[in-house]
DNA sequence: ATGGTAGAGCATCTA
């Protein structure tokens, strides 16, 4: 079988219902993973969503703030959901196919504006969010699985407008980055993205402050696919939605798809 | 170095 998946930070699923309805009628993924929802599981638009044939959803939400879900064409059941770094944040959830293939959705915290743990109590959330990733991959090595998700870091030197200018900014410091990348060795991740898009700048969220996000072009690739390596040699056409980004009132981030021939 | 915008929900907090 062969499936598309996106993943979304949707900033706030009820305001953004008719967007998400755009992406489920012209691109169609069979599996759509959406980040800050925003809302109470109960409160999720659901029914305009199963019209469009998307019958399946596991889902983690609370007022307000955070907020993932996993909306399917495929059979879905959840697979569970993690309290990383114990804060209490509707930040994971995990369904499985039944082709056997487990989907983890990730919300990684932002980390606040100040890279320092000591100044800064929301940064070193950040950072033990992702060592209690690594050390859960570390303890249970996954396989035939996706993780995709809203990671707030921007890894690679292409991943951000200018290395040298972000690199005191949190999403590009290098703690961050080794911490991501622990985490992705753990659970031996590869980073499908680059796979299919080795070079390059490469982009999924813009500011909202920019007078011209467009022109300016000031991006950051905070938005990840990650395949276990038994299944990453099956994920092609990897692409980013940048059009998304002109849609009518916006998300800051746009979708980013990956296809799997499994 | 600074300030810039957006969402939730109604005072700020978070991004």
């Amino acid at each position: 079988m062969t499936f598309t998946l996106a993943t979304w930070n949707i900033n706030s699923v009820r305001l953004r219902e008719g967007l998400v309805e755009r992406l489920m009628r012209e691109e169609a993924p069979d599996v759509l993973c959406l980040q800050e929802c925003k809302s109470p599981v109960e409160k999720i638009p659901l029914e305009r969503f199963r019209a469009l044939g998307y019958d399946w959803m596991v889902a983690r939400g609370q007022k307000g703030y955070n907020g993932v879900a996993i909306l399917s064409k495929l059979p879905l059941v959840e697979a569970g959901a993690g309290d990383y770094a114990g804060l209490g944040h509707a930040r994971h959830v995990a369904g499985r196919l039944e082709n056997g293939v487990t989907i983890h959705n990730f919300y990684v915290p932002a980390g606040g504006d100040i890279p320092d743990r000591d100044e800064n109590e929301k940064f070193g959330q950040k950072l033990d969010f992702l060592t209690h990733m690594r050390d859960d991959f570390l303890a249970n090595r996954p396989e035939k699985a996706i993780l995709v998700g809203d990671l707030n870091i921007a890894p690679r030197e292409d991943d951000v407008w200018s290395h040298k200018a972000l690199l005191k900014i949190v999403s590009h410091t290098p703690i961050e980055v080794e911490h991501l990348a622990q985490t992705r060795d753990a659970g031996n991740w590869v980073d499908v993205t680059r796979q299919d898009i080795p070079e390059g700048q490469l982009y999924s969220w813009w500011s909202y402050r920019a007078r011209d996000w467009d022109a300016a072009d000031k991006g950051r690739r905070l938005d990840h696919v990650w395949a276990t390596p038994d299944i990453s040699n099956a994920a092609h056409g990897s692409r980013i939605l940048r059009a998304a980004r002109s849609w009518e009132q916006p998300s800051d981030h746009v979708p980013v798809f990956a296809t799997f021939d499994l």
